[in-house]
DNA sequence: CCTTCACACGCCTGC
DNA sequence: CGTGTGAAGG
């Protein structure tokens, strides 16, 4: 079967061809730093397809970020087209005239790289929640539909913040909202439900964290939302409880292809175990004809298992799918790419040497190919402005004195975001331009979420964080104090806010002076809705910006803050046609799941010639020629909360590795002998561990060196940098703060309207008061009446009165 | 009842 | 340094 004249094995070493041809089975692909993966990754599509004649519906590739799924897209289409013009017209590709090459990648698009389903586990995965959600049958009871919101983190942590303080009456300074959010992604990202969270906890701290959980659920099946967690979690429930839908996902994907599958979590492995082998036990499963799984990664550049990755999960492959080892090198379920094409031999000597001080490793060499080059340059600085100034110096010199190199080539690296600023300033003095990527995500900004939110809620009403967003922005009238009289009612009805808002008499019964702020409001989301069908995203946009008053708001206000603000709306509506021409079905929730789901590094291209600032998180599969390491000090790189952690240590070093191993001619490493932390102090900085772990020939100082010796016992010094971790106080709710159970006013007696009293409205006829809101002179009261939902009046208005029993 | 202003507090990394 | 929360003002 073997098809070694392949087009798309020529050019590979030995080890590439072999994972490229692999077909039926398990395989993993052991990657170091610039093997050459992505090539092997796509390639192997190309040659699945073409000399496998596999249906290109029926992969299913999973990449990191949205940014490598389009990469992928492109080098694959690129390569097919290719192929397809020496096919039809006999002539290379760069023969073609511009119409032709145009016309045959249309072909390609159209008949293959549309079928593909190839993205990040969250994309991937929604979209199949599209298909399926509904079919979900939840323990308890809980139901989504297609037209689910995707909550983000800071949606996420306002809903938990709501119950830990309203339903669990408990004080969220000592029960952060923040900290319960974490340890709830944590169980969802290791396929822990609330009770599986509960029977893992011992105390009452985790015992409350297990209980909302299980309310947060409960809220965001209530707001028709999932997380970004649930994304995963809720696909391996509905996979694991329905055979017809996993047979049909499992019979669709025949070959499986995971990127960087050292940074998967349990939750993603059980979703591709799910998916591969039907849900049968992977290490017995047998039916591998015209069937693959194949993931590629590497376990040194494991860099994420503060979100759950672990890489154990890669180191457990070959045992969990695989037949034993035989022969190391080409098991067949083994393949290691080791040789490196990317950088000199000295910056490969500095990043090998560093990364053996870990001990959890697989055995992995990476070999060079190509000449020794310059050595490393490590320079310490004052303090990070001077270091942000002979970043600068560094890369002036460079530009100035190599005519070969652009500004497009050079990347300053820095493991917080906050890093930047100094270096920006520093930039924008020399007028240097440069593009800083991840920080603050476009999606993330105030005006664009305010309106993402809008259109969330136009698809789907029950969304009350979205509707909360929105309901007085732009200014309305609408209070603080009119919101909780409203969100109280509806929650006790056990209906979403909307249709109390939308209810103009509930609204006329329970808000004052607002009511009309609430009617506008109402009216406003119901004309939009009209337009739901018949307008494509963007024009959606626009409208709701003209509608809500919104642009004409910014427009009066004049400032520059407004301006901007303005501007990057535009941008929206741009993003948003933009995904119109990207995809076949353009519908507004996949416009807002494409908008939940992107990072900022996905938006900005660095093809432009400008210095690329960034984390060293988000510069993983990236390479320059040039990279400029800054801020190597102890407690900020590593980290200061991992100096007592051997682990997050060992992940620290990791970390460092991607990013030695992103040059690829020249390295410059920075340190600063004091920082200015936040705010203002001042604090003395020592140079980080891992500067003595590199071999001091392969690097030369600016200065002289302190020593590995120096270093060494610098590092069992107590840490200036460190900050004491916070004792592990336990906070329980006191007796006090569970006395204070907030009741609502309910009717006291003497009240001419209670509970169950039976009453006669003129048009609605009988009902039941279900509900008393509010006391006084002030009171509304909800009512169910045969054949329709609740209904909340205002006694004083409505022609109601009391049935004597 | 809603808006505005001031102050306190905290930041690692990100789909 | 920006965000979120609280008290005073309108």
């Amino acid at each position: 079967m073997k098809q070694s004249n392949s087009i798309f094995l020529n050019g590979l070493n030995e080890a590439q061809s072999h994972a490229v041809d692999h077909f039926h089975g398990p395989l993993l692909v052991v990657a170091g730093a610039g093997s050459g993966k992505t090539r092997a990754l796509t390639h192997r599509i190309a040659h699945l397809i073409t000399e496998y004649k596999v249906d290109p519906s029926s992969i299913l590739a999973v990449t990191f970020t949205n940014k490598a799924a389009r990469e992928m897209k492109d080098r694959l289409e690129l390569l097919l087209a290719k192929r397809l013009s020496s096919l039809t017209h006999g002539k290379p590709w760069t023969a073609l005239q511009v119409a032709e090459q145009r016309e045959i990648r249309n072909r390609i698009h159209r008949e293959i790289s549309r079928e593909l389903w190839i993205g990040t586990f969250h994309a991937l995965f929604s979209r199949l929640l599209r298909f399926d959600i509904d079919k979900f049958k939840d323990p308890e009871g809980l139901t989504w539909t297609k037209q689910f919101s995707i909550y983000d983190e800071t949606d996420a942590q306002s809903l938990i913040k709501e119950i830990v303080t309203q339903d669990l009456q408990l004080d969220p300074k000592r029960f952060e909202p923040k900290k319960v959010r974490w340890a709830i992604s944590n169980a969802k990202n290791q396929c822990l439900l609330p009770d599986d969270l509960s029977n893992n906890q011992e105390g009452q701290r985790g015992k409350l964290v297990a209980e909302t959980y299980r309310l947060y659920r409960k809220a965001l099946a209530a707001n028709n939302a999932l997380d970004f967690d649930d994304l995963l979690l809720i696909p391996v429930q509905l996979l694991q409880q329905n055979e017809k839908i996993r047979t049909y996902w499992h019979s669709r994907f025949k070959h499986v292809l995971v990127d960087e599958y050292q940074d998967t979590n349990w939750t993603q492995y059980e979703l591709i175990k799910q998916l591969v082998t039907n849900g049968k036990d992977p290490s017995s499963f047998q039916d591998w004809n015209n069937r693959s799984v194949f993931v590629v990664g590497d376990a040194d550049q494991s860099i994420y298992s503060f979100r759950a990755a672990d890489f154990r999960i890669l180191m457990g492959f070959q045992e969990d799918f695989g037949k034993k080892s035989l022969d190391n090198k080409y098991d067949s379920t083994l393949v290691k790419l080791e040789e490196n094409y990317r950088s000199t031999s000295t910056i490969l000597e500095a990043a090998n040497s560093l990364i053996s001080n870990n001990k959890e490793r697989i055995d992995k060499v990476l070999r060079a190919t190509r000449g020794e080059g310059e050595p490393i340059r490590l320079t310490r600085c004052d303090d990070e402005i001077a270091e942000a100034e002979a970043v600068i110096h560094r890369l002036r010199i460079l530009d100035a004195s190599n005519p070969e190199l652009n500004w497009g080539d050079m990347a300053i690296l820095y493991r917080t975001n906050a890093q930047s600023r100094a270096i920006e300033d520093s930039l924008v003095r020399w007028s240097i331009p440069y593009i800083v990527v991840g920080g603050l995500r476009f999606y993330d900004r105030r005006e664009i979420k305010d309106l993402l939110a809008y259109l969330r809620l136009l698809i789907n009403p029950s969304d009350s964080v979205s509707l909360l967003r929105v309901l007085n922005v732009p200014k309305r009238g609408i209070g603080k104090t009119t919101v909780q009289r409203l969100s109280d009612a509806a929650s006790q009805l056990k209906i979403p806010l909307w249709e109390v808002v939308n209810d103009p008499e509930a609204v006329r019964s329970l808000a004052g002076r607002s009511a009309k702020g609430l009617l506008i409001f109402s009216e406003l989301i119901n004309e939009l809705q009209s337009h739901l069908l018949s307008s494509s995203p963007a024009e959606l946009v626009q409208l709701v910006l003209e509608k809500s008053g919104y642009l004409s708001e910014l427009i009066a206000t004049g400032t520059d803050e407004a301006e901007e603000r303005r501007r990057n709306l535009q941008e929206l509506v741009n993003a948003a046609l933009q995904y119109q021409e990207e995809s076949e079905d353009a519908n507004l929730e996949g416009f807002l799941s494409t908008a939940a789901l992107s990072s900022d590094a996905d938006n900005k291209d660095t093809a432009s010639n400008r210095v690329t600032l960034m984390t060293l998180h988000s510069s993983k599969g990236l390479e320059f020629p040039v990279v400029c390491l800054v801020g190597m000090e102890q407690g900020l790189f590593p980290s200061y909360r991992s100096l007592d952690d051997p682990s997050s240590l060992e992940e620290e070093r990791r970390l460092c590795y991607v990013g030695l191993t992103r040059a690829k001619e020249k390295l410059f490493l920075f340190h600063a002998s004091e920082r200015r932390m936040w705010g203002g102090m001042r604090e003395p900085a020592i140079a980080s561990i891992f500067l003595s772990e590199i071999p001091e020939e392969l690097v030369k100082g600016d200065i002289p060196l302190s020593g590995g010796a120096t270093l060494r016992r610098e590092k069992n010094l107590d840490r200036l940098t460190r900050i004491d971790r916070q004792s592990n106080k336990k906070s329980f709710p006191s007796e006090a703060e569970n006395a204070v159970r907030k009741t609502y006013s309910g009717p006291s007696p003497g009240k001419r309207w209670s509970v169950n009293d039976r009453v006669e409205h003129s048009s609605f006829g009988e009902g039941i008061i279900t509900h008393v809101f509010g006391s006084g002179e002030k009171i509304s009261l909800a009512i169910k009446f045969s054949g329709m939902g609740p209904k909340i009046l205002d006694p004083r208005l409505a022609p109601l009165k009391l049935i004597d029993e």
